[in-house]
DNA sequence: TATACTTTGTGACAAAAGTAACAAACGTTG
DNA sequence: CAACGTTTGTTACTTTTGTCACAAAGTATA
């Protein structure tokens, strides 16, 4: 049940990955990328490429490859890349300022178009064109102008608070940095980005590594 | 093969979010907590925790749950969150700037204890204390001080040749923010952070939600 | 056209991850 | 201390994901 309107979570999470190695091609003038060659780039088996692609019913040629500039543009199509899609943010701090400025999000079609904050300090300062509101604003604009995404950069204990205001605001994917779990109606999809966790995941790397590398003490 | 020393990948990274919420609770003065605690707090069913857990010879108690200190404890040790580790940062945008200051680092043993970028009127400005060093620095740097842990927040195309330098310092562990591949040789572990390409993915996400809300065309 | 290469799409298989179920262990209560 | 509810550790099972292998389809070359 984990698929995602047909094409397995993995598979969707690879094909940005295909995506960004198509475009540098079409860019080069190649008109065909093998899966071969795709795989490489995305450090899987040109077998996986080719399944994942299977999912799209875009076919390539044998003996040749796919079209770059037709998988390339059917990719994007897919993904939803070349439609604007409206976001707010909330949380003024380094890392919402980061993501405010962020180039790669703007090539994906993500504008952020307005900027939350409880800090009465940050309010009315401005981020890249963007004025920080105040927060008893969010509720309202978000439902005016139908905002599809919210994203959340404040600290985890003022997490949930801000994302039950953008489920009233009828925001239905939140974007959540802080590292806790937000409770929100089943409609609501929560993708969460916890970077303390994957640090510490890296963490157990490193210790290991470290203890790999000493001599062993038994 | 995707066993990391014994417990499996997608186990090691719910351990941190386990830990999390065992330190909440050791500081609510809650003596245990159950699996299922664990779980609601995690978003995964309680048996996925038991299972989790398992992997670690970390025993709790039938009737009673885990014994919160010590499983908090245990976890701290085989993250090795109490240990520190050292890093260092190249690429002093707006995201190198966050995730230097970054709070929930250093709570976990992360000290980032040197910044790098290739741009002269970025050198010598200073993040947090830390002052921003020229790239040629970087391998003899990392070597005297046995850096642990690299950490790339610089445009894509910059990124291979960081990572190279990385490398030929005797960095070991690399955490790439920058969205593109980097190619290093079999003992070095990259972690890649790809914001654009989670963004692609929820974008699509977007894209068929409104698609299924809107009437049926046919 | 025949032959030798490439590369695809897919079906069979293997591995990994997640779920469910249950006996055994423990505490509590009357 | 017996009966009951809770919670664990583990086994068996299901689902998902990834890999392999190969026929079919295409290209290139002589």
């Amino acid at each position: 049940m984990s698929e995602t309107y047909g094409i397995p979570r993995p598979s969707l999470r690879r094909l940005p990955i295909y995506y960004r190695h198509l475009i540098e091609m079409a860019e080069r003038q190649v008109p065909y990328v093998s899966s071969k060659d795709l795989g490489q780039n995305a450090g899987v088996p040109a077998s996986q490429v080719r399944k994942d692609l299977s999912y799209l019913h875009e076919y390539g040629r044998p003996g040749v490859g796919y079209d770059t500039k037709a998988l390339a543009g059917y990719l994007e199509e897919f993904l939803g890349l070349a439609n604007d899609k409206e976001a707010i943010l909330v949380g003024v701090g380094n890392l919402g300022r980061a993501l405010t400025l962020y180039p790669g999000f703007a090539q994906y079609g993500l504008q952020i178009i307005a900027l939350f904050d409880i800090d009465p300090a940050k309010i009315g300062q401005t981020v890249g064109d963007r004025e920080v509101l105040p927060m008893f604003k969010l509720v309202d604009l978000a439902r005016r102008l139908k905002v599809q995404m919210g994203i959340i950069t404040v600290p985890p204990h003022a997490a949930q608070e801000v994302a039950s205001a953008m489920v009233s605001g009828g925001i239905k994917v939140i974007w959540n940095f802080a590292p806790c779990k937000l409770t929100v109606p089943a409609e609501v999809l929560v993708k969460s980005e916890d970077l303390a966790a994957e640090l510490a995941a890296l963490s157990h790397h490193i210790m290991r590594r470290s203890q790999v590398l000493a001599p062993a003490t038994e």
